[in-house]
RNA sequence: GGGCCAUUAGCUCAGUUGGUUAGAGCAUCCGCCUUUUAAGCGGAGUGUCGAAGGUUCGAGUCCUUCAUGGCCCA
């Protein structure tokens, strides 16, 4: 019983603060090498003394010995006891469990076996564990408790810590490649009275003291452009946004973007930061262009095909979109297609349901999807030559979007008939159009440059490059349910 | 929101057409063991069978509702 556990291990502890080796009031303990570095250079300390600390993981013991592996940062390595090189410290050992982390200073070996290993010369208890750890090899399954007390699912499964340390090397990757070329890491409100910058329903909270309601902010975009019209020139945020949907596999309440702002440059520029981006951090990652996603194999190796959005669609339903005149069409042509939608959306919303079911799915090697309707793209210039199109981009990989990026709009007249379209909109009854950002039309007047755009969905990047096939799986401590019934074991 | 599935010991899982006292491995506890590594050997304890109702002489098993999660669809 979990009660038996705990009380027999605060025994142990009481009994370790009775000779004065209570492990909670050890504030250090000196770490001279790190587990996997000893293991990588063993030839270097063969046969001298090492400090290592970490969590015991197994005890396995012979009696006036036993074998330990300590778990540290980096690895595991074996640890040594015996009674006729510890003396009376020995019985100590008796009060360790599983999970207690320990200090060990010892000389580095290799046993019979061929194990590197420490024979510990001291040891000290550094904590103690009050509950046991999930089970030794079948590690932890249940999903739920997995990801409610995910520091377990670290300590059980060793493919989820790797998983987030390839996540901390992503971002790594990509502050580094965008220092390279110069962009300038930036941090805007995520509190902000109007949520803008795409289409979604945004959380609402309220300012006690100003006493007036804010929202989460639901994408970067329209901040970052106003550091463009003060001046910086290559700005990029990665941060969280906050979208009030549904929870699934591919969504959760808060996710992480990256949005970077490019002076000077257009969607055509863009997409060379991003083949170079994504194409160089598989390389790094992988070793090569390739990775395997859900049992296929994605190439990343630049260029990435181009697929134009309106041709298409036309291809995959014989309509083109130029005679999709009004929502009816659209909502005629959704019926044709068997695909259901909402009765209350628009004709460019409809459309873009449409494509997101006949042209997205087929797109499972790096693909940018491009020149999307105008209607469709409110932030986005127009293409000169057909100015009912845009110059934007998606990326799809393995049938989703990864990347949105465009040649930002930054023509204040334009914009504002296209955030008035999007007023009526709301009007009929469209919750997820934002209000109209007045503020940012006054920036836009001052002049902003010609500038490119991109927005980088990170936990569906890394989904990819982790091979997971849930966004939770790559979320350190997803939305949750709160439990049911807190247990409260304290008598 | 709809459909399907899951929930049994601390962990991972069995549990027959409804049948007596619900099982295994690991973990835990006791004993032995000074180069083991899923160490070994001998012994012991372990359950609100997710919750609440119902059917039945009898429910882990059948029915209903609920909770949580998963997958698919919207």
């Amino acid at each position: 019983m979990a009660e038996d556990t705990r009380s027999i291990r605060i025994e142990k502890w009481e009994r370790l603060k009775a000779v004065g080796r209570n492990p909670f009031a050890v504030r250090t303990y000196e770490v001279t090498v790190h587990s996997d570095d000893l293991v990588a250079e063993y030839q270097r300390y063969e046969g001298l003394e090492v400090s290592m600390a970490g969590r015991v993981m197994a005890v396995r013991r012979h009696g006036r010995a036993l074998f330990l592996d300590l778990r540290d940062g980096q690895g595991r390595i074996q640890c040594h006891c015996r009674e006729d090189l510890l003396g009376d410290a020995f019985a100590l050992l008796d009060h360790l469990d599983l999970g207690d982390f320990l200090g060990v200073r010892g000389t580095v070996f290799k046993t019979r076996r061929g194990e590197i290993s420490i024979e510990v010369g001291d040891f000290q208890f550094l904590a103690k564990s009050l509950r046991d750890l999930p089970a030794k090899w079948h590690g932890l399954k249940d999903v739920d408790l997995r990801y409610r007390h995910r520091y377990l699912d670290l300590l059980a499964n060793p493919e989820v810590s790797k998983t987030f340390r390839t996540r901390a090397q992503v971002l790594q990757y990509i502050r580094h490649f965008l220092y390279e070329r110069r962009f300038m890491e930036v941090e805007t409100p995520v509190l902000q009275p109007i949520a803008g910058g795409t289409e979604a329903k945004p959380f609402q909270t309220h300012h006690n003291a100003l006493d007036m309601p804010l929202y989460l902010r639901i994408a970067m975009e329209l901040h970052l452009k106003r550091l463009l019209v003060g001046g910086f020139d290559r700005v990029y945020e990665i941060g969280r946004v906050f979208r009030n949907e549904g929870i699934s596999t591919r969504h959760n309440p808060e996710f992480t973007m990256l949005e970077l702002y490019q002076a000077y440059t257009d969607y055509e520029g863009i997409m060379e930061l991003v083949e170079s981006m994504l194409s160089g951090m598989v390389q790094s990652l992988q070793g090569s262009y390739q990775l395997t996603y859900q049992g296929e194999t994605i190439d990343f190796t630049p260029p990435f095909a181009r697929v134009d959005m309106v041709e298409r669609l036309f291809e995959k339903t014989g309509v083109h979109w130029a005679e999709i005149r009004t929502t009816r069409d659209a909502h005629d042509l959704a019926k044709a297609r068997h695909i259901s939608v909402d009765s209350k959306l628009e004709r460019a919303q409809v459309m873009d349901k449409i494509i997101g079911v006949v042209v997205e799915p087929d797109l499972i090697q790096p693909t940018f999807l491009w020149h999307h309707p105008v209607d469709i793209s409110p932030l986005a210039k127009r293409d000169p030559h057909h100015p009912e199109l845009t110059e934007r981009f998606e990326l799809f990989v393995a049938g989703r979007e990864l990347a949105n990026a465009f040649s930002e709009l930054n023509d204040p007249i334009d914009q504002r008939e296209r955030f008035m379209v999007q007023q009526e909109q709301r009007r009929d009854g469209n919750d997820e159009v934002p209000l109209l950002d007045e503020d940012f039309l006054r920036a836009l007047e001052h002049g902003m440059p010609p500038t490119g755009g991109l927005g980088v969905g990170i936990d569906r990047l890394l989904m990819l490059l982790t091979d997971s096939a849930s966004i939770r799986d790559v979320i350190m401590f997803p939305t949750m349910r709160p439990e049911v019934h807190e247990e409260t074991e304290f008598e």
